[in-house]
DNA sequence: CGACCGACTACACAAGTGTGTAGCGTCTTG
DNA sequence: CAAGACGCTACACACTTGTGTAGTCGGTCG
């Protein structure tokens, strides 16, 4: 139905799954060797075995679920839809793999993921601007950053959203709940264009007088030192 | 701004900022207690004295950041600036604390710290609504919820959004490029309020019947071509 | 057949970590 | 003044976890 059978799957093919699970749900610290193993049906050795170490089983996740994206922009293409937004295509393809895909995001390890999720919101905005009356006045590359990190945070912050909504976003009512909402979001502008236009100019006067120098050192002061 | 109160040079409160700085740092798992106190000039017996466990001293940061939001919310009421989103504004008050809000947020244990900015989004929505031409159709808790959410996606996935803008964006010059990107956005639907009607009307035509259809023809496809 | 290689397991070890316990110095209070 | 409360430290224990090592089994190839 769904797929093969797990007793189908190649011992490895077994472990990588039950390492998206793991470490979907209980984050890459709090998951273990051993419970994964367990989980596949195989000895913790065979974990080290194939993957090298947890490191290295965590890559294996990374790339099997950035290939399954590549796959899907790439179908999605073929038979295009349009008003379809590819993020939120992607998101209820991949739902499965909502948890592992949130944690790798927000964990900040999953570049290549998230900047090929960018590359498709490039290809659609560059679309959706042919139909626009007016020039847009910041950066496509900027934009498709910004639509894909906001397309994403509903599946980051799923919990808090479904809790919001009311209902959990992976059933039917949940899905049909969020899809209403966005379209009225995304039909009905927070700003003007008129506005907007002023407000980046006076965006531009307050930039050109270095004001935050101050708070901007602090905050690098703060930042200097990166995860991994 | 707001200084550091007379609190805030107990052994205590030196615990807390250092937790606060450590669990952004390095996750609430990888973080340890001994590293905490170093960091707080203290001993490791002394963070359990004061806040009973680590899970303890995580409710501890909790709570401490609910007050800051709840703080800045109130004084940003007070001197209330029209056309500026809370979200937003909160977002660049609390700086120091992203790494902390953004691993509490996507590990979903910050649920009040979300409701409250909900709450701040239902307000602020709820002026926007008086100055719009047509009556939204979607629940304000649904919209609030949802533009929450997307305000904090920059916030929770600050690092892809940073390398996508090619600058940091709590340096002035990421800082204003994010703003203009968010004034175009914000300015240009990506759908027109008539095309948002009749797909709503065709959402609720399929929500009646099939709705999972899509996604789970999208996904058998994916997994039949990818069966090791 | 015999050597070999990959899949796979069992076991041990060192390191790190949260937590418990005992104790010391100081300040307040009856 | 005595005594307890409080802030605070030092130390050890039990447990988990990733990783290393040795060895078994089955199929394959020269």
């Amino acid at each position: 139905m769904t797929g093969p059978e797990p007793e189908d799957l190649t011992a490895r093919a077994r472990i990588r799954d039950a390492a998206l699970r793991h470490f979907g749900e209980h984050g890459f610290d709090r998951a273990t060797i051993r419970g994964i193993a367990e989980t596949a049906g195989v000895s913790s050795g065979l974990v080290r075995h194939h993957f090298g170490s947890k490191q290295g089983l965590r890559e294996a996740c990374d790339d099997y679920l950035l290939k399954a994206v590549r796959r899907l922009n790439d179908e999605a293409r073929t038979h295009r839809m349009p008003e379809t937004n590819p993020v939120a295509a992607s998101m209820a393809a991949l739902g499965p793999y909502r948890p592992y895909m949130a944690r790798a995001l927000a964990g900040g390890w999953a570049a290549p993921l998230f900047d090929e999720m960018v590359r498709m919101s490039e290809e659609w905005l560059a679309e959706a601007d042919q139909r626009r009356p007016d020039p847009p006045f910041s950066d496509l590359r900027a934009r498709a950053t910004v639509t894909t990190a906001m397309g994403l945070s509903v599946m980051v912050l799923y919990q808090h959203v479904s809790r919001g909504l009311g209902v959990d976003l992976f059933t039917p009512e949940g899905a049909h709940l969020l899809a209403v909402t966005l379209l009225d979001v995304y039909s009905h502008p927070a700003l003007s264009p008129e506005e907007a236009v002023s407000l980046r100019d006076a965006l531009d006067k307050i930039s050109h007088s270095s004001t935050q120098e101050g708070r901007g050192a602090a905050l690098r002061r703060f930042e200097e030192h990166h995860d991994d």
